[in-house]
DNA sequence: AAGTCGGTTGCAAACGTTCGCACCCTCACG
DNA sequence: CGTGAGGGTGCGAACGTTTGCAACCGACTT
C-alpha cells in the first residue's frame, strides 16, 4: 500500500506538504504542488479514507434513507442523490428500510455516526428518525419539521394544475385517492386540492382515505371511487392509479371514457401502462441532487459554507401536468360515440 | 463522543478487554463480558468505524456496482443485497454507473480500497472492472470469468421452458429479441435457446440482434419481428417486451392474438402492463442476497471462513415460467373468432 | 539596517480502535 | 508442595492521515 510517506519521499517534501498539496492545493506553492501531484499520480497513491476520517472527523460520505428502493419514485431520487454525491467526490450509503419504522430508526442510528449527514426521504416515523440522528446534519425530502432543512415538490401547485385540467375537460365532481396517513405528501396534496377547489364553486372534491401507496391500494380504492359518483379521480401516486385502472376495467368500466384518472409523480410506469397516464411530473432525480447539495451546504466541513448556519428557505420543485391518454371529457359531455 | 475508554472506566476494565468483549465475546470471561456490554449499552457506546477500519484493515462495508438503479431489475437486486448486508451488520455502498463503462471503472477504483469487497452486477466492461479492483474480493452477478466467484440465474433452463411453453401452444417459428452485445446474459440466452430448439425439429428460432435493454429497444425490434414471420417472440427483458407490445399495437396488431410475447426477469412491470406479460421469473432479491453471502465467504475477514480459499462452484438460481396473458395459440390454430 | 509580515514548509501530536505480547492467577497433576 | 498449562486480562504499539504550531525565508516598510 502506498502512503503519504512514499509520495513525500518521491516528491522530496514532508508528509504534511503532501497532505496539503492534495487536500488544499491553494495553501502550497505552485511548484511544490505540481511535484507532489505528479509523484502521487506516478505511484498511484490513494489516500486511506479511514485514516482521514479518523483524524479529521468527517467522512466525505453521506447517507440516504428511503422506504423502498424498488419503488420507482425512490429509485429515481436515489439515482439523483447518488449521482450528485459522486460528482462531489463523496460516497453515499443508501439504506432501504422496507417501509418499516423500526428499521428506519435503527438504520439512521447506524448511519449517523459514520457519515457527515443524512438525507431522509419520506420518513415513516419522522420524530424517531430525527431523534436517532443525534443532532447530526440532515435534509428531509417530502417532509417538514420546524427548523430542519428540506427539499420538496410543489404539491399544492400540482394539485391545482390537475384540478384545473379536469375542470377544463368538464369534470365537476373529482375524487382523490389518498396515500398513507403518515404521509406528509398526502397531507399536502389534500390541502392543495382543498385550496384549489375553493376557488371554483363548480368543482367538488371527494377525498377518500388512506390507501397503500402501491398497486393494491388502487385496486382497493376503485369501487369507492365509482360509488362516489365522481367522473374523475386523482391518485396519491402512479402505482395507485395503475391499480385503480386495473380494477375499473375488471368491472367493465373504461378509462378515460367512464372515468378520467390522474396519477402523481410521473414515474416511468405512467407511460408504460394502458392507457398511458396523465400525471403530475416531478423531476425526482433533481430532487435527490438538490437534497445532497443542501446537505453538503449544511455540513460544517471545510467547504466554503459558513458552517453551522443553515439557509432557512426550502427549495420547492415545480410540478407539471403531463397529459396523456387517461383523461378526457366526462361521458355526459360527449355526443354519443364521439372520441 | 463516548469511546472505549469511557466504557472501560465504567466497567472497571482495560480498553483491550472492552474491545474484545464486544468484538470477540468468546475470548472473554462471561462475567466481564456482561459487565462490559452493560456499560456499553448504558453509555450508548458506538464504536468508531473509521478507527476500527484503520487499525484492523477491514471495513465491514461492501460495494455494489449496478448499471442503472432506475431499472427495476437492478433495483430488486440492490434491495436484496442491501437487505442481506444489513442483516450481517455490514454497510453497502451502492453505485450507479449510468451504463457508462468509464464511470464503472472509476467507481470501482474508488470503491475497492475502502471496502472489503465488491459485487459487480452485469458489468459493462468486465475486463477493465476487474482490473480496477486491484485484486480485491469480488463477486459477479450475470457474468462469468475463469476463476472469479459468481452468482447467476439459469438462463438456459429458462429459455428451454419458454420455448416449450410456446411450442406446446403450437408455435413453430419463434423470434428472440436480444439485448446489448456486451451482455453475458444475452449470450447465455441465445445459447440456451439454440440448445433447446435443437431438441425439437419442429421449432425454428429467429435471433434478432442487439437492441437496447429498454422500452425503446422493443419498439425498434417490433417491425423486424413482424417481418420475420414468427408467431411468437421472446425478449431480452420485460421492458423490451413492453416496447414491443406498444409498437405492435400501434401497427394494429394484437398481443397475444397476432403474436405471443414472452418477457424475461418478471420485474414488476410485467404484471402492470396490458396484457400482463408471460415472463421468466427470477428471484432477483435472492440473487442480490446470495451475491453478498458469497462475497462475505470470499473475504478473508475474521469470519469462520478459511480465508483465501474460494468455493469454485457457482450458485445458479432457478428460472421459472410465469404464464400471464401475453401468450396464446397462434392465430392459424384457432377457429375463427375463438379466444 | 533592523523590524515585520505573509507565505511556505516541517515537526509532532493527535484521532479511537485492534491485537501481539507478556503477565498473572488458578487449577491440575506429578 | 512444586511445576506446568492455559484461560483471562492489561500494556502499548501500531494503522495513515490531518492540522496546530513554530520555524524559516524573502521582501517590504520605516
Amino acid at each position: 500500500m502506498v502512503t503519504v510517506h512514499d509520495v513525500a519521499r518521491v516528491a522530496g517534501v514532508s508528509i504534511s506538504t503532501v497532505s496539503r498539496a492534495l487536500a488544499t492545493p491553494e495553501k502550497v506553492a505552485d511548484a511544490t504542488r505540481d511535484r507532489v501531484q505528479a509523484a502521487a499520480r506516478e505511484l498511484g497513491y490513494r489516500p486511506n479514507r479511514a485514516a482521514a476520517v479518523l483524524r479529521a472527523g468527517r467522512s466525505g460520505a453521506y447517507g440516504l434513507v428511503v422506504p423502498d428502493l424498488a419503488n420507482p419514485y425512490f429509485a429515481a431520487v436515489a439515482k439523483g442523490a447518488q449521482e450528485r454525491a459522486r460528482e462531489r467526490g463523496a460516497g453515499l450509503f443508501i439504506v432501504d428500510t422496507d417501509e418499516d419504522p423500526d428499521l428506519e430508526a435503527e438504520a439512521i442510528g447506524a448511519l449517523a455516526p459514520q457519515t457527515d449527514g443524512v438525507v431522509l426521504c419520506s420518513p415513516r416515523a419522522p420524530a424517531r428518525a430525527l431523534d436517532a440522528l443525534g443532532g447530526r446534519p440532515v435534509v428531509l425530502i417530502n417532509h417538514d419539521v420546524d427548523g430542519v432543512p428540506a427539499v420538496e415538490a410543489d404539491h399544492r401547485g400540482g394539485m391545482r394544475r390537475a384540478l384545473e385540467h379536469l375542470r377544463a375537460l368538464g369534470h365537476h365532481r373529482i375524487a382523490y385517492v389518498g396515500g398513507p396517513e403518515a404521509s406528509w405528501s398526502d397531507r399536502r396534496r389534500r390541502a392543495g386540492l382543498a385550496d384549489a377547489s375553493a376557488r371554483y364553486d363548480d368543482v367538488e372534491i371527494v377525498a377518500l382515505g388512506a390507501f397503500r401507496p402501491q398497486v393494491e391500494g388502487g385496486q382497493a380504492a376503485a369501487d369507492l371511487v365509482v360509488a362516489s359518483g365522481a367522473t374523475a379521480v386523482i391518485t396519491f401516486n402512479d402505482l395507485v392509479a395503475v391499480g385503480l385502472v386495473d380494477r375499473l376495467r375488471a368491472r367493465g368500466l373504461d378509462v378515460p371514457d367512464d372515468l378520467s384518472v390522474v396519477g402523481c409523480d410521473d414515474s416511468y410506469v405512467a407511460s408504460l401502462v394502458t392507457p398511458p397516464l396523465t400525471t403530475l411530473h416531478v423531476d425526482l432525480r433533481r430532487l435527490g441532487r438538490l437534497a445532497v447539495d443542501r446537505l453538503v451546504a449544511t455540513v460544517p466541513g471545510r467547504g466554503a459554507g459558513t458552517g453551522a448556519g443553515v439557509a432557512p428557505d426550502v427549495p420547492v420543485l415545480d410540478v407539471e401536468l403531463v397529459v396523456r391518454a387517461s383523461t378526457a371529457p366526462p361521458a355526459a359531455d360527449r355526443p354519443e360515440g364521439a372520441l
